[in-house]
RNA sequence: GCUCGGGUGGUGGAAUGGUAGACACGCCAGACUUAGGAUCUGGUGCCCCAAAGCAUGAGGGUUCGAGUCCCUCCUCGAGCACCA
C-alpha cells in the first residue's frame, strides 16, 4: 500500500508513511542484536505551553540523518526521545490556574509528541521517558540516596544566590553576572539551610575525563575555565613572632621577593585582630560598605580599586622584610585563603592598586627579550631575590616553593574555582528529596543501637543544621519507599522567605520513624519517633543528568538502568544538543556518571557523551534572535502544513553549516520544495505512474552518480550536510536534462532518504523496492566509474589562468606540455619573455613562470 | 581587559596552498500559457562592446601560485571576567 496521489502530495505522503513507521514499530530496537550498536542522541526538550520552535527539528533532523545512514549501514541504531518535565513555567502555569502541574505538563508533552512525530523521525517511541513520570523520578530519588550515603549531600548554611522574582535559590552556574540564567532576574546574597553535592571531590577526574572525549574545543574550555584549576604555593607570613600569621595562595612564588603589601578580603577572620586601634574606625567603615555592596555591585565596580591601610605589618618569610596589610575588596573571600601577597610589579590589579595608594613596586622579574613596561606579568629572570637571583621564573616557582616548604612556612597547592552544587530548590515542581529530619538524641540512639537500617544507609558523618536550639538530623528514605511522589497542596507558591510550598503539606510534612526499620508511619506508635521530612525539591537538572541510561532499559524495575542493556548500548555514539549547556547539564551529568560509575551502578563507561555537537542557534530572517516581540519567529506547524516536513528538513539542514549560527529565510525553503518537485517528476508521470526511464545510463550520469554516492557518505560522516544536500542537486538538475535509469533513480533515493524519508519511501515503494529504505544497504561507490579518460589541465603564467586543456588521464607532463604550446592565448603571454621555470601539478595545473 | 572562533556577490553559503563564488534564494531575459506567484531555458562579483584589469575586512610577508600559511591592525560573535 502507498500514498494515493498522482502529483508531488506531501501531506497524504508524509501521513501515510509516519503512520505506517510507527504502526510497525520500524524503528523500535531491542537490546540485543548480532548488528552492531548504535546510539544516537537528542537533547530531550523541555515540553513548553508554547510547542516545538523551529530551532529544535535543527538538531532532531541532524541526529534523524545520522540514524537512518546507520540503519542503512547495518547498524542496530538506539534513538530514543523523552521529556525534561519538571521546571519553572509549568509550576507558574499552576499557580496561575490552581490546577496540578502535572495536568498541564501532559498536555503539553501530548502537543510535542505529536509535533515530533509530524517530522517523520526515526525514534523508538516504546523508550519514552518522562523526568516527572514516577516510575522515572524514583531512581532519580535513589541517586540522591546513593549520594547521600556517600558523603556528597550534605546540608549548608553559607550565602546562597537567591533570587527573588523566582522564590528559589540558584547554583552557580544558573547566576550569569548577577542575573537568574532562567527569567534574567537579579539576585542577591541570602543566608539559607541548603543541600550541596559536593562536585568539588570529582574536580581532578572531570577535568582529566575531558583529555580523551570528542567535544567541540570551546565547550571543552568552558568547562577547564569551570573547573578553574591552578597550581600555586600556600604561604605564611607572620604578623608578630610567634603570633598570628597571615596565610596566603599565589601561583607565582618567584616574585616573593617583590611582595610589597598584603591584602586580606574584608570578610578575612584576621582583619579586627590586626588593625591598629587609630584605623579602627575606617577599616570597620570600609568593611559595612562593602557588605552593603552587592555581589553585582561589587564586580561592576571592578574598574576602579578600593581599599584601606589596617595599620598592621606582617614579615616576608623569605627576606624578613615588613610588609603593610590592606583590606580591599578585589581579594575574594570565597577563593584561595581569602589573603593575597601583593606583587605590585608582575601582576595587574596589585600594580593598579599600589599606583592609587602609592605604594612602593620593587621589580623581581626581568623579561630577557626586550624592556617591558611594568607591570610584567610573564615570564623571564629573576633579579633582586638575593640567593634566587638569575633563575628562570619557572624553576624559581619550584626552588621558592620547596625552600618554604623546607622552612615550615608553606607548600605547594592546587586550588579550583569550582564551587559544590547547590541542589536544593524552594518549588513545588521537583523531585521530593526523600530525606527525614530527626533529633540528634534520637539519631545517637540510633546509632547506639547500632541496627543495620542505621548502618547501611547514612553517611560517616552525620548532616544536620540546628533552628531554634534543636539540632535535626537528615536520615534517607528506605529504597522501597521510593518513588516519593509530592503531596497535594493548596498553594504551588513557595514563600518569599526561602520556604518551599511543600511546607504547606502538614499531613505529609509530619511523620513517624521507626529507627531500628526505617518504616514510616502517620501515627504517634511504640517504637517510632517523630520526623519532618525535607520540603526542598531538587533543581531540573536532576532528572537530565541520567536520563541517557534509562533510554536503554525505560521499564526496568530492579536498576535504573539493566546491566544487560549498559552492556549492549554503553553509551550515546553521538550526543547533539546546544551550546548552552556547556558548564550546567554537560558537567552535571558527567559527575553523576562518575559517581554512578564509582558505585557500580553502572559498569561500562566512565564518560557519558564520548561524542557531541552542538547545533548552532537558527535566527530570525532580520538576523535577530527570534523573539515574540520582535514578530520574527517562524512556526514549525506553519511551515510543514506551507511546504511539508520533508521541505522543512531539508531547508534547515540547506541553511550552511550544522554548527553555524544562521538566518532563517522564507523565501529560502523554496528552492528545496522544488528540488524535491523536480525529483517527484523525475520518476512519476502526470498520471501518477511511474515513468519509463533509461535503459542504460551516460556515461556522465554514471559518474556524477557515482561521484554523488561518494559526496552525500562522506558529507554525511562529517555531518556536512549542506553540502550533501547541494551534490544531490546537482544530481537532479543533471538527470533531469538527460534522464537515468530505473536502477540509478533507486540508488539516488537511498542517498536522499535520511533527509527527506517521506518522498523517498514512497518512491522507492513506486519503484518496486521493499519498505523501508531506511533498512536498505546504503550504496557504495565505485571511483573508476567516475574517474573519466580526460582530465582537466589549467594553463597559468606566472600564476594566472590564461587557458585550459583536456588531456588523456594517463598523459604525461611532455604530452601536457606539448597541447599546451598549441594553445595561443597561452603561447602570447610568454613569447618574447624568458622562461624561468616550469611547474606541473599532475591532473591540475600547467604553471610558467617568466620573467 | 583576556582567551577562542568568524569576516567571501544583493542574500544564505561553496572551495585537500592549485580555475574564488559550487548549490540555493533573489534579480534580468526568453519559452510554454487566457494567466503565472506553476514549469522549463539562458544570464547574473566589479569595471566593460571586447580584451585586459580589479576582486575573499585593511595593510604587509612567505610561495611559481594565498580566501586558505605568517605578522600588524580593524570589526563581529562566543566564553571568561578582580580566581591572586
Amino acid at each position: 500500500m502507498l500514498a494515493d496521489c498522482k502529483n508531488y502530495d506531501f501531506k497524504a505522503i508524509e501521513s501515510f508513511w509516519q503512520k505506517k513507521w510507527l504502526e510497525e514499530k520500524v524503528f523500535h530496537v531491542e537490546n540485543e542484536d548480532a548488528k552492531e550498536k548504535y546510539y544516537v542522541l537528542d537533547m530531550f526538550p523541555y515540553p513548553s505551553g508554547t510547542g516545538l520552535h523551529i530551532g529544535h527539528p535543527e538538531g532532531y533532523t541532524a541526529s534523524d540523518i545520522l540514524t537512518r545512514y546507520k540503519w542503512a549501514n547495518g547498524f542496530n541504531v538506539l534513538h530514543p526521545m523523552g521529556w525534561d518535565a519538571f521546571g519553572l513555567p509549568a509550576e507558574q502555569h499552576a499557580i496561575g490556574t490552581g490546577q496540578h502541574p502535572s495536568i498541564n505538563t501532559a498536555k503539553n508533552i501530548d502537543r510535542f509528541r505529536e509535533q515530533i512525530q509530524s517530522f517523520g523521525f526515526a525514534i523508538d517511541w516504546d523508550r519514552e521517558v518522562d523526568t516527572t513520570s514516577p516510575e522515572y523520578f524514583r531512581w532519580t530519588q535513589w541517586i540522591f540516596l546513593q549520594l547521600f550515603k556517600h558523603g556528597l549531600a550534605y546540608i549548608d548554611d553559607k550565602p546562597v544566590w537567591w533570587c527573588p522574582e523566582l522564590r528559589s535559590v540558584l547554583a552557580n552556574e544558573e547566576v550569569i553576572n548577577g542575573r537568574s540564567e532562567r527569567g534574567n532576574f537579579p539576585v542577591e546574597r541570602k543566608n539559607l539551610r541548603q543541600w550541596v553535592l559536593r562536585i568539588t571531590q570529582y574536580a581532578d577526574r572531570l577535568l582529566a575525563g575531558l583529555e580523551d572525549i570528542d567535544w567541540p574545543d570551546s565547550t571543552k574550555r568552558q568547562q577547564i575555565a569551570w573547573i578553574g584549576r591552578s597550581e600555586g604555593t600556600e604561604l605564611d607570613f607572620e604578623i608578630a613572632p610567634n603570633g598570628p600569621k597571615i596565610r596566603v595562595y599565589t601561583t607565582r612564588p618567584d616574585t616573593i621577593c617583590g611582595v610589597t603589601f598584603l591584602v586580606l578580603a574584608p570578610e578575612h577572620g584576621l582583619v579586627e585582630k590586626i588593625t591598629t586601634v587609630e584605623n579602627r574606625e575606617k577599616v570597620q567603615g570600609y568593611i559595612n560598605n562593602a557588605k552593603k555592596k552587592s555581589d553585582l555591585e561589587r564586580t561592576d565596580l571592578a574598574k576602579e580599586k578600593s581599599g584601606v591601610f589596617t595599620g598592621g605589618f606582617a614579615k616576608n618569610p623569605l627576606n624578613d622584610t615588613l610588609i603593610p596589610i590592606w583590606v580591599a575588596d578585589y581579594v575574594l573571600v570565597s577563593y584561595g585563603t581569602g589573603a593575597i601577597m601583593a606583587v605590585p610589579a608582575h601582576d595587574d590589579r596589585d600594580f593598579e592598586f599600589a599606583q592609587k595608594f602609592d605604594i612602593p613596586i620593587k621589580q623581581v622579574i626581568t623579561d630577557p627579550k626586550n624592556e617591558s613596561p611594568l607591570p610584567f606579568c610573564g615570564e623571564g629572570v629573576l633579579i633582586n631575590s638575593g640567593e634566587f637571583d638569575d633563575l628562570a621564573t619557572e624553576e624559581a616557582r619550584k626552588k621558592i616553593t620547596q625552600k618554604v616548604e623546607q622552612l615550615g612556612f608553606g607548600y605547594g597547592a592546587v586550588k579550583y574555582k569550582l564551587r559544590d552544587w547547590l541542589f536544593s530548590r524552594q518549588r513545588y515542581w521537583g523531585e521530593p528529596i526523600p530525606i527525614l529530619w530527626i533529633e540528634r538524641s534520637n539519631y545517637d540512639r540510633a546509632l547506639a543501637e547500632n541496627n543495620a537500617y542505621f548502618r547501611d544507609n547514612i553517611p560517616t558523618s552525620v548532616v544536620s543544621y540546628r533552628k531554634n536550639d534543636i539540632e535535626w538530623c537528615a536520615i534517607p528514605i528506605l529504597e522501597k519507599q521510593l518513588p516519593l511522589k509530592l503531596p497535594e497542596t493548596e498553594t504551588y507558591l513557595p514563600s518569599d522567605d526561602g520556604e518551599s510550598p511543600l511546607v504547606h503539606a502538614k499531613q505529609w510534612l509530619n511523620v513517624f520513624v521507626n529507627l531500628s526499620t526505617g518504616e514510616i508511619g502517620t501515627e504517634a506508635q511504640e517504637g517510632f519517633v517523630s520526623a519532618i521530612r525535607e520540603t526542598n525539591t531538587m533543581p531540573q537538572w536532576a532528572g537530565s543528568c541520567w536520563y541517557y541510561l534509562r533510554y536503554m532499559s525505560p521499564n526496568c524495575g530492579s536498576a535504573l538502568v539493566d546491566p544487560a542493556a549498559e552492556a549492549y548500548w554503553k553509551s550515546p555514539d553521538f550526543y547533539i544538543g546546544g551550546a548552552e549547556h556547556a558548564v550546567l547539564h554537560l558537567l552535571y551529568a558527567r559527575f553523576w556518571h562518575l559517581f554512578l560509575y564509582d558505585i557500580k551502578a553502572i559498569s561500562i563507561e566512565k564518560e557519558p557523551f564520548r561524542k557531541l555537537f552542538h547545533q548552532g542557534i537558527i535566527l530570525g530572517s532580520d538576523g535577530n534572535k527570534m523573539s515574540k516581540s520582535r514578530g520574527n519567529v517562524v512556526n514549525p506547524d506553519e511551515v510543514i502544513r506551507q511546504y511539508g516536513a520533508d521541505s522543512l528538513r531539508l531547508y534547515e539542514m540547506f541553511l550552511g553549516p550544522l554548527d553555524a549560527m544562521k538566518p532563517w529565510n522564507t523565501r529560502g525553503i523554496e528552492g528545496v520544495y522544488r528540488f524535491l518537485k523536480k525529483v517527484w517528476v523525475l520518476c512519476i508521470d502526470h498520471e501518477g505512474k511511474v515513468k519509463k526511464f533509461l535503459e542504460r545510463d551516460s556515461a556522465e550520469i554514471e559518474s556524477l552518480l557515482h561521484e554523488t554516492i561518494k559526496k552525500v557518505t562522506n558529507d554525511i560522516e562529517s555531518l556536512q550536510f549542506n553540502t550533501a544536500i547541494s551534490q544531490m542537486m546537482i544530481f537532479i538538475n543533471g538527470a533531469q536534462k538527460v534522464g537515468i535509469s530505473h536502477r540509478t533513480a533507486v540508488i539516488f533515493l537511498q542517498l536522499l532518504a535520511p533527509f527527506a524519508p517521506h518522498i523517498a519511501e514512497e518512491l522507492w515503494g513506486r519503484l518496486g523496492e521493499k519498505f523501508p529504505v531506511a533498512k536498505a544497504q546504503w550504496p557504495t561507490y565505485d571511483a573508476s566509474r567516475f574517474a573519466t579518460n580526460q582530465m582537466k589541465i589549467v594553463l597559468q603564467v606566472n600564476g594566472k589562468v590564461r587557458g585550459e586543456i583536456l588531456v588523456d588521464n594517463k598523459a604525461a607532463q611532455e604530452i601536457v606540455e606539448k597541447i599546451a604550446w598549441q594553445q595561443h592565448r597561452f603561447v602570447e603571454f610568454i613569447s618574447g619573455k624568458e622562461i624561468v621555470k616550469k611547474i606541473y601539478i599532475p591532473g591540475k595545473i600547467f604553471n610558467v613562470v617568466v620573467h
